[in-house]
DNA sequence: CTTGACCTTGACGCTGGGTCAACCCCGCAA
DNA sequence: TTGCGGGGTTGACCCAGCGTCAAGGTCAAG
């Protein structure tokens, strides 16, 4: 008869790894000897061992136990189906290591690539990096609910920084970032929207970009928390009958 | 102001997981409205974001917080930390996979191929299955034990075969399998392992085999258990001055 | 007022045991 | 007889990353 450590030395495994096994009920409980201890035969020894010998071959302890009842043909099925598992598994952690990868390629989180190199455009046009990082967390949002349309509104905004009013915007976003409240450029820069927002009506360009009306309320939400004092802006362009930031738009005349 | 539900909307994650990344300080507690819901901000999207984008890149949420809050060289020092750890994952479960092949290959448990190729020849021999079964544990107890002498004793095992007596003995174990107590073909099988001891000993063959005590000792009452009938055999051999079955000696006479 | 959808905290489950903690038991030596 | 060291026993918490109840409070709508 042998006592649990000795069981456990003979079939190479811990002694918690041998009354582990009696919890999930794969090794049967043995007698106990007059003091309570465990008292093993040397069966117990060899089921231990090829249980030790499946499980470190990858099979989850769960199938342990019919791998070992099993017929042999049933025991190649079975073990057929782990191994497949265990493809599956070594596949899934390739994907991961290719999409950290990716991560790590695109300097920032969670963005494509065309994200950050139109990041890097707004950085050579001298914006401030508080502006970039208010972009950046907005493309984070757009990338991760519209991922299919990013690439199509990266376009539209490399297209529009070939006008130059666009170009004298950012300009004076960027001028007016401390300015006082009063600041002169602020009306400025007011006149400029509208007009532009004018002409692009008129050009039939409704600037909606094709985003939800969840997804541009939540981004001009995110846009007030990090910068509260566009707020002044937004009230002056709503003052003029505009309404929105991200999108923005006439304010409907009631005509009831 | 978002709920926690439109929070994990936005960032494409369960509820769940949202107040697990509380738990572990991984997303800071928002405050409650009057009514002790979590209100969050946009903010809260956007990191939930990026910890979702690390997170299904295989970074381990404990290493989130550090990766989130690096600069970019630490950042990609930890991304190749992690690549690391993937990569030994990945050959983990590669070996592991080897060795259910081989073990699938091996037909049975925990057995190198010699041993089955000579539990094989057994079976041509003409061996009862239930003998074979007793062999068999033995050597799964040998192979956990002493992987490294297998093969010796294995040679060893072939070679004895090749002796006539050897497969007379055998032949009579299977013949005895079931025979009554006082079959006297157990006296003619005790009559044979004696002489043949009686032989190795001049010869100089100890039969140990290089088999430490206590692993002969456990096979011995490996043997007993499943067959109990063999104590027959034991003692008689006893009364002849040998003791053992595995590895069979002469019983040393006092002479203090 | 009720319903159903959403929120809250708390706790268990999964995998395979590792690692205490607190206490019993055995043989050996003083 | 007592103490010591080295066994054994059960119980419970710990790791990751949440899923899945459970039991109840809240909210907007019918």
């Amino acid at each position: 008869m042998l006592t649990i450590s000795q069981l456990a030395t003979y079939a190479g495994v811990t002694v918690r790894a041998v009354r582990h096994y009696h919890k999930i009920g794969l090794l049967p409980e043995p007698g106990r000897d007059h003091s309570g201890y465990r008292a093993y035969d040397a069966g117990a020894v060899v089921r231990l061992i090829q249980i030790h010998t499946l499980a470190g071959a990858g099979v989850p302890l769960a199938r342990v136990q019919e791998l070992l009842d099993a017929a042999p043909e049933e025991f190649s099925d079975g073990v057929e189906k782990i191994d497949k598992e265990l493809r599956a598994e070594i596949r899934r952690l390739q994907d991961t290591r290719k999409r950290l990868a990716r991560l790590a390629a695109g300097e920032h989180l969670a963005l494509p690539a065309s994200v950050v190199d139109y990041l890097d455009r707004l950085r050579e046009l001298g914006m401030d990096e508080r502006y970039i990082v208010l972009e950046r967390d907005a493309w984070i949002m757009i990338a991760a609910q519209v991922p299919h349309l990013v690439d199509d509104v990266i376009v539209q905004k490399h297209q529009a920084l070939e006008h130059p009013d666009t170009v004298k915007l950012y300009r004076l976003v960027n001028e007016t970032l401390d300015a006082a409240a009063d600041d002169p450029r602020i009306i400025e820069m007011v006149d400029l929207i509208e007009s532009m927002m004018i002409a692009a009506v008129q050009a039939g360009a409704a600037g909606s970009y094709g985003l939800d009306d969840d997804l541009v309320r939540l981004m001009d939400t995110a846009m007030l928390e990090a910068a509260p004092e566009a707020q002044r802006i937004i009230t002056l362009l709503e003052q003029r009958g505009w309404k929105g930031w991200t999108r923005i738009e006439r304010i409907p005349t009631d005509r009831l």
